[in-house]
DNA sequence: CGTATTTGACCAGCGC
DNA sequence: GCGCTGGTCAAATACG
């Protein structure tokens, strides 16, 4: 088969009512989109009829994906309430949940029952509170061993992701890794490596209950700032990628952005200035397409329909 | 070759 | 005091 003229013709891809200008920042995803779809447009050429099929399933895929992402918008403002509520509550009541570490055991399974709560409600405590003086707390008297506070965030990643990579901004030096006995899955220790005097450290370590969950645990508070908000403050058109330590929950929120992000680049602008804020980190940004790239190539309904799709402009054309 | 990661060894706190 | 456990160090290794 000859791909030259669909390969010249980028509006193939261009489906009117669906919104893949997504794949615009992500030349090299669209490139295997597009090989894939012509692969199965050379094997699956069907008449006028049965495109004309095709088309109807398009236009309904399309009204489910409409419908879900109203679900979706719904959850994730019930989904802002609720975390805001939560952020309020905690902020009212600090000394439950950032617990003194006046003795290490005891605050770990103390921590781990709060751990639980976290994941329940997806959300993530405050920020990192104070430090301790540097790296070697462990050493230093109790009292200044006190002053460290913690934070926890919960990460959703796919369960197939061995890594214990929380991407929160911050440059983190891994120095151990530990397994420990509550938990099967390896707990990591991260030191930040942005400022060699920053004190804070984060474990990372899998949930024993949804291993799909990372949890990290920050100690500490960073005496410089976010490096990602300062590549955001010198290039005009780069938005606050992520946040400090919350910033865990917009990752775990990136499932139903890429769906909003899918269906709404176009009609609600809001939505994409918001999805953009999220996404303009290039780590973040290459998980999401590699997200999108997956969960679109493994669609045989949305890789049928495009191929319908491409077949009936084609066909279009060659009428003229 | 410089930097980051891995991993076994070591140390300190805690319970018995 | 001893053993268990979590946390850290640092040499070895991997990687760009």
């Amino acid at each position: 088969m000859d791909y030259s003229a669909a390969n010249d013709d980028d509006a193939s891809l261009d489906l009117n009512s669906m919104p893949l200008r997504l794949f615009d920042d992500t030349p090299m995803i669209k490139k295997e989109v597009h090989s894939k779809i012509l692969i199965d447009f050379g094997r699956q050429l069907s008449p006028k009829e049965e495109s004309g099929a095709l088309l109807e399933e398009l236009h309904r895929v399309s009204a489910e994906n409409k419908k879900l992402t109203e679900m979706l918008t719904v959850m994730g403002e019930n989904y802002n309430a609720l975390r805001s509520q939560l952020l309020e509550y905690m902020s009212k009541n600090p000394e439950k949940e950032l617990s003194p570490i006046s003795k290490k055991r005891k605050s770990e399974s103390s921590n781990n029952n709060t751990n639980s709560n976290n994941i329940m409600n997806g959300a993530v405590n405050g920020n990192s509170e104070s430090s301790s003086s540097d790296g070697e707390s462990y050493k230093k008297p109790r009292e200044e061993i006190v002053k460290a506070k913690i934070s926890r965030a919960c990460v959703q990643t796919e369960a197939s992701d061995t890594s214990l990579v929380v991407k929160d901004g911050y440059q983190w030096r891994k120095y151990g890794q530990k397994v420990t006995r509550d938990n099967p899955c390896p707990r990591a220790y991260f030191k930040c490596s942005f400022a060699p005097s920053c004190p804070v450290k984060k474990k990372v370590q899998r949930s024993v209950e949804d291993q799909s969950i990372l949890v990290a645990t920050y100690e500490g508070e960073h005496n410089h700032p976010n490096p990602s908000q300062i590549e955001a403050t010198s290039d005009s058109n780069h938005c606050v990628a992520i946040g400090s330590v919350p910033c865990s929950t917009s990752l775990g929120s990136t499932g139903p952005t890429i769906t909003l992000d899918l269906t709404k680049s176009k009609s609600s602008t809001a939505d994409a200035k918001s999805t953009k804020i999220r996404t303009e980190t290039p780590e973040v940004r290459k998980f999401l397409v590699e997200q999108m790239a997956s969960s679109l190539t493994k669609d045989p309904d949305f890789t049928k329909a495009l191929a319908a799709a491409i077949s009936g402009r084609i066909l279009q054309h060659n009428t003229y």
